[in-house]
DNA sequence: TTGAGTTTTCAGAAATTTCTGAAAATATAG
DNA sequence: CTATATTTTCAGAAATTTCTGAAAACTCAA
């Protein structure tokens, strides 16, 4: 089973990145296949273009599921389940992006959090600032990463391509918020 | 050796959550100490604090710095050599998007716009039209990026207060644009 | 029901990453 | 220089993560 040049280097990169991403290098390259894909897939077929065995597969399609990155297709007089991508790569990226926010910021601000309530903190010591200071920051991107998440993906393109002229939005709202 | 309840939590948490932000579990809490307890530590005070060998310190301590998350601080009188974090938290945590940004982004990119550029990539086949789709986002986010990474600290930090009413700015962009 | 087709599970194998500690290298005071 | 202090290196140990494959579980047409 030969992968055609296109579909290998997305297939082999997609693994190659996919600590970054949040999974490993299988399932990184499970998800590829599935998004440049056209036709959907079984598992079986995934088992064979990618030279992973059954088990592995199978663990790899729970992940990309528990993700919400992959959804199941039923195709006629086939029994086998078959999957595909779920979305768009705009949909998808934005799934990551709620996922990581998830399991990158929200622990950390839990803690902090938690840790600034504890009694045995003492009001502005060296530690406690740094603590406040990391609880300021961590707590701004979330809202914004929060906020992103609720828009429509036409507002986010808006919104990302107005992010490349970012000097112009902060002169932009200075004109607006400090005269008017 | 007993680091002191919040610094303990900080410590802790900082090496669970290490994988996220691109280190190991033991780098994750080197950092964590460096940043948090005001004096600047020699590898040996960091070796006892947190039962870590002193070799391991060593690499790690290389490593913070080929992130130029921390610095050496030389200290009167020792010949030994002291390290702190290299400025405040949002100086860190600019540092760490900007390191990020070259590692999980331009890889991608490169590949991608490689891929487009080879001939036998055929013209609106399926694949050709994900990549494509893929490159558009990517470049964005990542001029997006780009942009943020060079205004100063307190630009950003307008920018993210901004961010927390998105759709405040999206409005306020239609009026300027679209009328004016 | 039954049994062939399909999927999941999971114990242990394999691969990878991280860590140790002792030896080598480097730096500096005297 | 020399002796001592300090840091780095890196081979192999330990820990962790990932993967395999065979057995168990599930599904469904007949």
């Amino acid at each position: 089973m030969n992968l055609d040049d296109d579909l290998q280097s997305c297939v082999v990169h997609f693994g190659e990145m996919s600590g970054h991403w949040g999974f490993n290098r299988t399932v990184g390259q499970m998800l590829a296949l599935l998004i440049f894909n056209e036709a959907p897939l079984n598992a079986d077929q995934i088992s064979d273009m990618l030279n992973i065995s059954r088990g592995n597969v199978s663990m790899g399609l729970k992940e990309l599921q528990s993700w919400q990155l992959i959804r199941t297709q039923p195709v006629k007089d086939d029994r086998k389940t078959y999957f595909t991508a779920m979305g768009d790569i705009w949909e998808l990226s934005m799934q990551i992006a709620i996922q990581r926010r998830k399991r990158e910021i929200e622990p950390t601000l839990t803690m902090l959090r938690k840790q600034m309530m504890s009694p045995n903190t003492q009001e502005n010591s060296y530690i406690n600032n740094k603590m406040k200071e990391s609880l300021e920051l961590l707590e701004m991107v979330d809202q914004s990463l929060q906020q992103i998440q609720h828009l429509e993906p036409e507002q986010i393109k808006t919104l990302l391509k107005l992010g490349g002229q970012v000097t112009k939005v902060l002169e932009l709202k200075d004109k607006f918020f400090k005269k008017g």
